[in-house]
DNA sequence: GTCCACATGTAACTGGTTACATGATTGG
DNA sequence: CCAATCATGTAACCAGTTACATGTGGAC
């Protein structure tokens, strides 16, 4: 149930229409929740629904047509008390994690190649952080309100940091590692 | 597609019945593919019509009664081709963050506490990790074959290590913001 | 007037979750 | 013999994914 939370905190931060959500869902909010615009499109029909948000006056009717959406006062409540209410952290799922554990059972033939390829997505990603971390948050800055969101960039510049020097580690290994049964 | 071979690998580990496989996914395999009974069943029952395993023999009738499973050679080519194979990363889906990004719109009332949760969540599950590495991975060993169980194991480690530390460092900022909106 | 990009949507499917049902075995 | 536990399963639901459909407006 996080999807509805999503879209409701991007649309606090601006008002937008489906597209525009979407489009934002690849960059900055998508880099911790993704979403494609079928599922936008449908939750921001539900919370419609719900009286969570409306759209904006200038209405225009349905296919082809620019429908940008706010959140209404019902809206910011829910949001509110979903941010504060206690959730467990849900059950890992990492597939490259389980695939090194096959691995080790049916052997590791043609596993390196793309254990290189994550290493090169995770060092893209880690640079792209970096580099928004250069550009929106400069050293001595950082503005009471501004600190949450460098605290959420922080956590994905260290995962990816955690990231490419596990698996340049994994790599080392496999150097080793004649390849076994 | 990864439940199927994560069932696999669990099988070819040591042959299992249906809540046996259940109980290992809630330890080992489950720390990053984690499983319920019906998932697990659901999926015997496909993974068995397709040819990938088979009841072992002293085959009983259906319910209340024990049902163990095999991996056949299709079962293991398969996952072999799995393992090989070249697969994305998918992207990242983290509730907490998430949150975190909502705070700094709607505020931070009511976080701080579940932070708190979630870091003794994170350092419970740091120490098993370190446990089972003082157990089954002790300095001198490693034996070739354990190298890359013990690398997962690592993973397991770093990733809990992040966790609480940056749990820690955001709670410190907490300390220090005085609720904003 | 046709093609392309923009924009919104529908439908079918897959995988995971929650709630519940049912039989077998064992300890008291 | 009864309750608890072991063991296998069914059904309904929900969220996310994939493929496709349809309308609008501007460039050529």
């Amino acid at each position: 149930m996080s999807l509805p939370h999503a879209i409701l905190t991007a649309l606090l931060e601006r008002p937008s229409s489906g597209l525009e959500l979407t489009r934002r869902f690849d960059r900055s909010i998508g880099y911790f929740w993704s979403a494609t615009h079928q599922q936008i499109y449908r939750e921001l029909g539900k919370l419609e629904s719900e009286g969570y948000i409306r759209t904006l006056p200038a209405e225009q009717p349905a296919r082809g047509q620019k429908k940008s959406y706010e959140v209404l006062p019902a809206g910011r409540a829910e949001l509110a008390r979903w941010t504060a209410a206690s959730q467990d952290p849900k059950p890992q799922r990492d597939v490259l994690l389980l695939r090194l554990r096959a691995a080790a059972v049916v052997g590791t033939e043609g596993l390196e190649a793309d254990l290189r390829r994550h290493l090169e997505l995770h060092r893209r990603q880690l640079a792209e952080y970096e580099e928004i971390q250069r550009r929106d948050f400069p050293p001595g800055k950082d503005a009471r309100e501004d600190r949450l969101r460098h605290l959420v960039l922080r956590a994905g510049i260290d995962l990816e940091t955690f990231w490419t020097q596990w698996l340049s580690h994994a790599l080392e290994e496999f150097g080793e590692l004649p390849d076994l049964p």
